[in-house]
DNA sequence: ATTTACATTGACGTTACGTCAAGGTGTATA
DNA sequence: TATACACCTTGACGTAACGTCAATGTAAAT
């Protein structure tokens, strides 16, 4: 079966527009264009359109949508099941919004009281999701599906407690370091005490801790750059220093 | 308790930029200018960002909900429980893609086969829910909640073959109009075929069909201009025609 | 006393399209 | 055969909901 715009449109419930936007921005070209000049659609467009409208539907833009589906290693059925499984997250933060609605009707009629952070709950995840959706595919690559999962999964269970004691573990171990940075001693005890107090931060995030894992974590602060460039924000070197200081900790070094 | 732009932003998840925005579009106004001009927030406008996220997260536009949240006759606790049950709603179209992925999975496995159609089954529910969004309030206000409720609920609850049929006789309705207008007179046989198509085509939507009821649609047509510019959009005046021919054909007339 | 962190108001940039305008194409009807 | 009329094309400008500087003022910490 081959489409027109039109017909492509109305079948996938979208504009026409959206489709010469799309072939313009080169993330669906028509199958082939007619001698009077029209695109024209076929079955790997439709099937390829259907991925598309399944990453937008995630939040995903299409320019990361183009680097998913034109790249030459791109597998379809995986990046399906990937799909699927990010979908029931969704679903499970949809969850949490409604229970939060559930929760903040009591409130209105007096029944229970409501802290303000607890208003938010369920924005928050959306952080996450989003996260996932922007760096997920990379960080997935490099450091394997299930850590990924298993560390978000546990965001997403924290209680409020475990939340704030994370976020002010976070802060511990950044002010910590700060001030360990200044010995310019990774051996040092400060520069020691930030390596614990990250491995800490680390256990709110992981199953299982192990050293190697741990070194490797402080490896990547320095190899990627979006994690370097959030640990030298304050103080450039800082990531390197942590990296040091952890590879002391755990005792690794080559 | 008080919050500058950053607390605030910080706790919900959104940054400072957009909370000038909302208060540029007058959607979110602080509770007080302090004397160094910073935007201070209290406990009012605490539970109307959380409304308005609410609604944000449904992909109502801010217009929509400026005027959600600032009309006077606004009910808080009914719009949660109104957006309780849209999130409810759209935890079900998540169900229906998810099941979609499913079957594309499968599909791509080669143990079944879908159709064209199918593979965008569940972004199709996304207009009935978009429709609700911009029209819903007004049509409920004039309507009834659980008319709307019910029409929507029996169209997401259509299966494929019901949906097909449901369009080809949209699509009948408006030739036999088309043709019947011609005749110039809405006791001829071919304009009481159109009204009877069209009570068969309401009866997709509704649980029990009344003379009044169709009389009332045919009528809300007319004072409806949404709706007057759908029917006359081939030709200016159906939408009065099918309203007369409706009249005639229920036998109410005042 | 001076960094540092946070606040302000412009003002221009961006994404993912919507919405004309001006014109070519294909088919049904007068 | 003409002529609507629906459908296609490529510009090109408009829009929503912010992101991202720049220039400047203020509060807090060192």
């Amino acid at each position: 079966m081959e489409y027109t715009v039109q017909k492509l449109s109305q079948l996938a419930g979208i504009s026409t527009r959206t489709l010469r936007y799309y072939d313009e921005i080169g993330i669906l070209k028509p199958a082939r264009i007619n001698s009077s000049g029209y695109r024209i659609y076929g079955q790997t467009e439709i099937n390829q359109l259907q991925q598309i409208l399944f990453y937008r539907e995630l939040g995903v833009s299409l320019e990361t949508i183009k680097d998913l589906v034109t790249s030459p290693s791109f597998d379809g059925a995986k990046a399906l099941r990937e799909h699927r499984q990010k979908l029931l997250e969704k679903r499970e933060q949809l969850d949490v919004l409604i229970a939060n609605v559930d929760k903040t009707i009591a409130l209105s009629e007096g029944r229970i009281t409501m802290t303000d952070k607890e208003k938010f709950k369920g924005f928050k995840q959306k952080l996450v999701s989003n996260n996932e959706a922007q760096y997920g595919k990379e960080i997935r690559e490099n450091y394997g599906d299930e850590t990924v999962d298993r560390s978000n999964q546990k965001v997403l269970g924290m209680s409020q407690e475990q939340y704030e004691e994370v976020t002010r573990l976070e802060a511990e171990v950044l002010q910590t370091l700060q001030d360990a940075f200044k010995t310019d001693d990774p051996t040092s005890e400060l520069a020691q005490k930030a390596a614990d107090l990250h491995r800490q931060w680390l256990c709110y995030y992981w199953d299982s801790y192990t050293k190697e894992a741990h070194a490797g974590v402080a490896q990547m602060y320095v190899d990627d750059e979006r994690f370097t460039a959030y640990y030298d924000a304050k103080q450039p070197g800082i990531a390197a220093f942590l990296r040091d200081a952890v590879l002391v900790y755990t005792g690794i070094k080559e």
